[in-house]
DNA sequence: TATCAATATAGATGTGTATCGATATTGTGA
DNA sequence: TCACAATATCGATACACATCTATATTGATA
C-alpha cells in the first residue's frame, strides 16, 4: 500500500502529518502516508536542495541557482522542487521571471516529530 | 550518488551518523549517506515493523510475530527486518529457536537530529 | 506583439527494490 | 542422528522513480 510521491496532493502543512512512530502502533494507512513522506527525504539532490536552501541568507533561492549549485540538469532541479513542494516541505513565491523557494520549518519539524517516542 | 540499501554494511549506531540537514551546506557524500538512512524508512512495512516493536511490554518482539502482524509472507518480513538491522535501527538476539528483535532508540534519536536546525 | 529568460511538462530509459514462492540454513529436542 | 520450527537466502517479477533531452508555458520588456 503505497502513495505515489510523484502524483502527491499538496500537503496541508499546518496540519499535524503523523503519529508519532514509537508510541503506538500505527495503521498501515499511516505507514504508508509517513513513508511517503520519508521518500521525499530519501533523495540526496532533494537533501542538498534543502540544505542548499537553508543556508541562504534570506533562506530563500532562485530556482536558477540551484541548477547551477547541484549540477543536474534544470528539468531534473525542477522536479525535485515540486516534490519537496507538494510534500508541503517548501514554499514558493514568483518574483518576476523567478520563482523563489523557502523551508517551511514547521512541516520539518511535524516530520522530525514522529521520529520521537511522542 | 546513490547508497544501495540492500547490501548495506552494518551501520555503527554509536557514531553520529550525519550533520544536520539546515545548519550548513551538506556534501553530495554526505547527502547520500543521510538519504540512504530515510529509504530505510521510506516503507510502510518497516514503518510498521518499528511501531510494531516500540509497543511490546518488553520492546522486543520474535520475528515470527511480526509475520502474522503485518500479513506479508515470512521472507519479506525478514528482508524487512534486515534492512532495519543492517542500518543500526534495530539490534537482534538468538533465544533458542527465535531471533528477536529491539528497536535502537540512539540511532533513531540522531536521525531525529538532522531534521532539526543543529 | 515578438523575443528572451526562467520554469514546467512530456516522454523515454535505466536502476533500485518490494514482494513472492522455493529452498537453504540453523538450532532444539526426541 | 533425524525431524521439526524459525529464520535466511535465492531468483524472478513488477513497479516507482531519478535522470535526461526536447518542448511547452509563463512573465517581463522592448
Amino acid at each position: 500500500m503505497y502513495v505515489n510521491i510523484q502524483s502527491m496532493e499538496r500537503a496541508d502543512s499546518t496540519a499535524p502529518c503523523c503519529p508519532p512512530l514509537l508510541a503506538g502502533k500505527i495503521t498501515a494507512a499511516e505507514a504508508s502516508q509517513l513513508a511517503a513522506l520519508f521518500r521525499v527525504l530519501a533523495a540526496p539532490a532533494r537533501l542538498q536542495l534543502l540544505s542548499l536552501i537553508a543556508v541562504q541568507p534570506q533562506q530563500e533561492v532562485r530556482a536558477c541557482e540551484l541548477v547551477e549549485a547541484l549540477k543536474l540538469s534544470q528539468p531534473t532541479v525542477s522536479h525535485h522542487l515540486k516534490v519537496l513542494y507538494e510534500a508541503g516541505l517548501l514554499e514558493k513565491e514568483r518574483r518576476g521571471n523567478w520563482i523563489c523557494y523557502r523551508i517551511v520549518k514547521d512541516r520539518l519539524a511535524q516530520l522530525q516529530a514522529t521520529l520521537g517516542a511522542g
